[in-house]
RNA sequence: GGGAGCAUAGCUCAGCUGGGAGAGCACUUGCCUUACAAGCAAGGGGUCACAGGUUCGAGCCCUGUUGUUCCCACCA
């Protein structure tokens, strides 16, 4: 910040993002401008930030991420809000286990080969590696994230919280261990949680098998999805009230190929109208089956090993893949008659949500589990109490669905890399013991052969703490103290089960308060086509990329402009590019006032014109919009408003309404319009600094009497002096002859280089507005000299002409004027005026509407109503002094 | 089976507590007007899915219909 400010002149005629954004994050997190600072008696922002998983890059999702967390944070921190940003990564248990495995499947390596401890070396050097290069790209999109607290749901901390938790928990029975029908994916061998299973609709067919009664008679039909899992039934089961069956209940059939008796049952589970109304009972790989079985004291038979093959309860079967034994046991079915129909049938297949080919089959297993029922009743409480709400606000009911119908969470992975459950077993005495505190002998027998339990936790028991686990719980940290519970967490809609319902349960229960007063929901970012990017589409876009080709800013701007809340946004290009237009149309705007500008200078209200007055006023509305969309978290509606601002109303118009003062020879107004400029500009780049840091930035270095960082300036405040209400109204019936004569000029085919005289014919009160504004029509208009009438009857010569609320106006365009057009051009703007006419004496002659409405809204009507009257008349005297002289 | 979202210009989407339909891109016309051609000016283009209802007034609220996307549940 040392170096010589920069002139408009030396300025490049682009932006060029490369050229800076690096320069412009160190410079900043070598200063420290991340660090949070607690100041007691201030109530903070605080925001953590997901963790992205150390699996790989991060994707567009991310970048979302980043830009809707970015925003706010800079946003508050500017306001002067203590700021916290809390940035992290999680360890990602099977998706990043599943990673290293494939990586050494390409050495020819299993984790058998390698064992559990070397095994984590390499795990841990992936973290390093990976986790490294996640925060890095992170970096590269701008965020503002306070890295000197920078954690990882694997560090010391945050493992002494999740086993702090999970002690505590099971020390309550919220935790127990027991067999229970869990979902087994066999590609990770491991058990998942419900909300890891992805269902799939798949064509298939529903096989109806006959199994022949015990005692020679027909016995009954069953229909099934999966025959091969017949191989482990122990009883069919019909519907206690269905006539056909009543006979049966009670008695026996014959399993074929296995050729074991198994009982008829009855059963009100049962469904009498789908299928045959007999269902095979196959408790060990149903879960169904299984409460079923429970009821009528059913054996339990598993058919299958860990990796999704046929186990030795298969009989001839043993060691096959399911499908195989599948097509084996319907032709052995086949081959014995007892095949009797095969229909088509559709229905839903679960898969592994981290092997997405892998179908997950419910499997009979001993697991750790999380009581949910008692943890999910206050969490639910909470949100209803509006401790925590939504935005958008549906999102609540998604939550409440899934909270108000949960089943007891398996937390235990028959994996390597994760928190390893703290458990040990005793193999003298059997005891099971859960510490603290690594236990070195068993504490009801002494013994000293004791094991931990092999699996780990899922990952998202971790990630379930880490709104109080980064904040240093379970001490009683000062930042804990200050800092909990958070403001706001950003996060997708798909990730609420996975992880925002189980912080909310999870902060509730150990800390006694809700995580975060707000959770703002956002949508997925989808391809140019509107899919969703995945590896195996091949079309996901890599924010990095899109960084180097248009800079961060751009790619920024483009994921939040035009997308509202909740809703799932397309990446395109073209948004992409036309956010980069906009981060070079400031950078000349900026470039423009650099060149006029070379020191700071301050508004004196006396001397402001009108145009200042008008930018200033449109000014002060900006703030004020924007502001609101900050503190809504419409980042959506903040920044098309600020880009509306900077592009249609400071650009096209203000510098525009600058030049001709700037080049004019009024001192006292060029001075200013410099200081409206520099004031308008410095404002600009505050506002529009949350969405695109590196660009405001870097222009601020440039600014006359700029210190400092910009994104360490206060935010910009309304000025009660600078509301121009009336001033406005002046300055757009201005711009309206402007537009008026433009118009006029393009239509008669004006080349842009010929300037044409003018003569305004004022309406009442406008006299000197248009006296004022002679500069800007000639500058903006192609006037040549202005010429302010009292009477239509001085316009002596061929003109074409308009009227506009300010006032007549009518330009001599000598050979190029043809009253044959001229006057039908003329008559239809007095039809359309006429409509509008009707229009409004339509609503002013309703009684309700002028009763009912505000009367705000019926002065508003009644003043154009009036302003158009007097538009009418003049036009209806000007088509009638032409149908006169032609 | 339950729930939610979406349906607005050729395309992609905004539209705050109901008060005269917007942007970007694309298209037409004319411009290198010395901040910017990644630009400027002017212009064309919409029964706001459909049908009812509430209201002085509906893109917005209510009911229903159609289409579409997603989530949850999982009758084998």
């Amino acid at each position: 910040m040392e170096e010589k400010k920069m002139t408009g002149a030396e300025m490049a005629t682009r932006f060029d993002p490369q050229a800076i954004e690096s320069d412009i994050y160190q410079a900043w997190e070598q200063a420290g401008a991340f660090t949070a600072h607690r100041k007691e008696g201030k109530k903070p922002f605080t925001i953590v930030m997901p963790p992205p998983n150390i699996t790989g890059q991060l994707h567009m999702g991310h970048a979302m991420d980043c830009i809707l967390q970015d925003a706010p944070i800079r946003y508050h921190r500017m306001k002067g809000d203590p700021t916290l940003w809390l940035p992290g990564t999680d360890h990602a248990a099977i998706a990043t286990e599943v990673k290293i495995v494939d990586a050494m499947r390409k050495e020819g390596l299993t984790k058998e080969m390698l064992g559990r401890e070397k095994f984590l070396e390499r795990a841990w050097d992936w973290k390093r590696e990976f986790g490294g290069r996640i925060v890095n790209q992170q970096r590269r999109m701008g965020v503002s994230c306070d890295w000197s607290r920078e954690r990882f749901t694997m560090d010391e901390g945050c493992s002494k919280a999740v086993r702090e938790v999970f002690v505590r928990l099971y020390e309550k029975n919220l935790i127990y261990r027991g067999q229970r029908m869990i979902n087994w994916c066999p590609s990770c061998r491991s058990a998942l949680s419900d909300a890891e299973v992805e269902y799939r609709e798949q064509a298939s067919h529903l096989w109806h098998i006959r199994y022949p009664g015990a005692d020679g008679g027909e016995g009954v039909i069953v229909a099934t999805t999966r025959p091969e899992t017949m191989l482990g039934d122990t009883g069919v089961a019909v519907n206690p009230n269905d006539a056909r069956y009543t006979d049966l209940v009670g008695k026996k059939v014959i399993l074929p190929i296995m050729n074991r008796e198994i009982p008829v049952v009855a059963d009100d589970y049962v469904e009498m109208d789908f299928g045959t109304g007999a269902v095979k009972m196959t408790p060990a790989h149903d879960p169904n089956d299984f409460e079923v079985a429970q009821r009528h004291n059913l054996e339990i038979i598993t058919v299958t090993n860990d990796d999704g093959t046929m186990n030795e309860n298969a009989g001839a079967y043993n060691g096959m893949d399911p499908l195989a034994c599948r097509e084996a046991v319907l032709a052995e079915l086949d081959r014995l008659g007892l095949l009797v129909k095969t229909e088509d049938y559709t229905h839903n297949v679960g898969f592994c949500y981290r092997h997405g080919n892998t179908v997950v089959e419910p499997r009979l297993s001993e697991q750790w589990f999380v009581k949910m029922k008692p943890l999910a009743e206050p969490a639910i409480a909470a949100v209803k109490e509006g401790k925590t709400k939504f935005v958008p606000d549906r999102f609540s009911k998604i939550y409440y669905n899934w909270m108000e119908n949960i089943r007891d969470w398996c937390i235990s992975r028959q994996l390597w890399w994760g928190h390893r459950i703290p458990a040990w077993y005793c193999d003298d005495c059997g005891e099971m013991t859960v510490s603290r505190t690594d236990p070195t002998a068993c504490p009801k027998c002494g013994s000293v052969k004791i094991r931990q339990d092999e699996d780990v936790l899922d990952t998202w028991f971790s990630s379930a703490l880490w709104p109080f686990s980064t904040l240093g719980w379970p001490e009683q940290t000062e930042d804990l103290k200050y800092f909990y519970p958070t403001t706001m967490l950003v996060t997708g809609y798909d990730i609420i089960f996975f992880w925002v319902a189980r912080m909310i349960f999870s902060g509730i229960e150990n800390m006694g308060e809700t995580p975060f007063e707000t959770v703002l929901i956002h949508g997925l970012v989808r391809d140019e086509k509107g899919r969703k990017m995945s590896k195996s589409l091949g079309n996901g876009v890599d924010p990095l990329e899109v960084i180097d080709q248009y800079g961060a800013d751009a790619l920024r701007f483009s994921l939040v402009m035009g997308v509202s809340p909740g809703n799932d946004t397309r990446y395109s290009r073209d948004r992409v590019e036309s956010a980069r237009n906009f981060a070079n149309k400031v950078w000349n705007a900026s470039r423009f006032v650099l060149m006029n500008v070379s020191e700071k200078l301050e508004i004196r209200p006396e001397k402001l014109e009108i145009a200042d007055q008008w930018i200033l006023s449109r000014l002060q509305e900006a703030i004020r919009a924007i502001s609101d969309h900050m503190e809504d978290g419409d980042f959506g509606l903040a920044a098309t408003k600020i880009y509306d601002f900077a592009w249609s109303e400071f650009c096209d118009w203000y510098i525009e309404l600058s030049k001709a003062r700037l080049l004019g020879e009024d001192g006292e107004s060029k001075d200013t319009a410099k200081a409206v400029l520099l004031y308008v500009l410095e404002a600009l780049l505050k506002l529009l600094h949350p969405f695109m840091p590196f660009l405001t930035e870097q222009v601020y270095k440039y600014l006359p009497g700029s210190e400092g960082f910009l994104m360490l300036q206060p935010w910009p405040e309304t000025r009660d002096a600078f509301d121009f209400p009336e001033e406005e109204k002046r300055m757009q019936g201005v711009m309206e002859i402007i537009r008026s004569i433009r118009n006029l000029r393009s239509e008669m085919n004006v080349a842009p280089s010929r300037r044409t005289r003018l003569m305004l014919l004022p309406a009442e009160g406008w006299q000197d507005a248009l006296e004022n504004g002679e500069g800007y029509f000639k500058r903006l208009a192609g006037a040549s000299e202005v010429t302010l009438i009292g009477d239509r009857a001085e316009v002596t010569e061929k003109t074409v002409s308009a009227v506009t609320a300010a006032g007549e106006l009518f330009i001599p365009l000598g050979d190029l004027v043809d009253f044959e057009k001229e006057i039908p051009r003329l008559q239809k703007e007095l039809d359309n005026l006429g409509k509008e006419m009707d229009r409004a004496r339509g609503k002013l002659n309703n009684a309700g509407f002028v009763a009912k409405a505000p009367a705000q809204l019926v002065e508003a009507e009644k003043e154009k109503l009036a302003a158009n009257e007097q538009k009418a008349a003049a036009l209806e005297s000007r088509i009638a002094e032409l149908k006169e002289s032609r």
